[in-house]
DNA sequence: TATTGTTCGTATCACTTTGATACTAACACT
DNA sequence: AGTGTTAGTATCAAAGTGATACGAACAATA
């Protein structure tokens, strides 16, 4: 795909795509979720090539996800932290995993509880503002005139 | 990637990714969900080399995201519809795109509106069962036994 | 009737990406 | 001295991608 001109395109979701659109990418930031920080984890949790797995971190990284941080000086080592914006993926992959519990659930399936209450956590998207649930209105889509 | 052994993981968000876990993918529900339906359409819309887009609309449709309808007998015509399956895709849609507002907003960007109230959709991720922002309260992950 | 246009693809092929495997560097530990 | 750990790099065959040309089945127009 044509990653690079990002910004030229109005759409949300395309940009984001040319940041993280790919399967192994989201990958790593769920398993960076679940507290997964080096190098070795990553590849034993995936069974991602190490070659793979060097360049998606490398692009997570420039891209603002993760950041590598120097957890020893001899030898050398460094381990993989989200930011901000990694932990801003967080509703993106309980999307993708609702959808994936609702329509290939078969089996044993991960689950994920509330700390506090201990329910099972159920997530849905809504907008903020009117409190409904997305996809159950109808919507209006404004694409900004070029230039 | 691997993509078969999808039902085999007991992770959500690897079944989900196994289906629809790429860029071209992606943009065809978000395209489908804007309205699209014919080949030549989602074509122009995302300059997909027309190679791909056979391919990725016919796993989209084995996957049961879409549906192929015959709209034209002479000369045979098909089109592709959203399914159930594939307009439950929407909440992913709108989180990454979330994600992409917040963080790849510069310029313009493509808005939605809800069409009652007129305001603009802020799509947010909640626990539906504590009403809590998902990524605001801490989680225990409960991974299931294998066999 | 001949030409042009529309729609939904397939054929071909150069180029890029991927994935598997082996290997290396820089140490620590025994 | 030998083994183990961690974080990669080197190599290379196989697979995937993307650009372009082409095809089939018609409709519309001249």
């Amino acid at each position: 795909m044509d990653t690079e001109n990002s910004c030229a395109n109005p759409c949300p979701i395309s940009r984001s795509l040319s940041v993280a659109g790919d399967a192994w990418s989201i990958l790593i930031l769920r398993d960076a979720h679940a507290g997964l920080t080096r190098f070795d984890q990553f590849r034993k949790s995936m069974g991602i090539a190490p070659t793979m797995l060097t360049r998606r971190l490398a692009t997570l990284t420039e891209e603002g996800l993760l950041e590598k941080r120097r957890y020893s000086e001899h030898p050398p080592r460094e381990e993989y932290l989200l930011t901000d914006a990694g932990r801003d993926f967080l509703p993106v992959l309980f999307m993708i995993g609702e959808w994936g519990r609702k329509y290939r659930g078969g089996g044993k399936l991960t689950q994920f509880f509330d700390a506090e209450t201990g329910t099972e956590i159920q997530a849905i998207a809504v907008d903020e503002v009117t409190g409904a649930k997305i996809g159950t209105r109808p919507m209006r889509v404004v694409v900004p005139d070029e230039r």
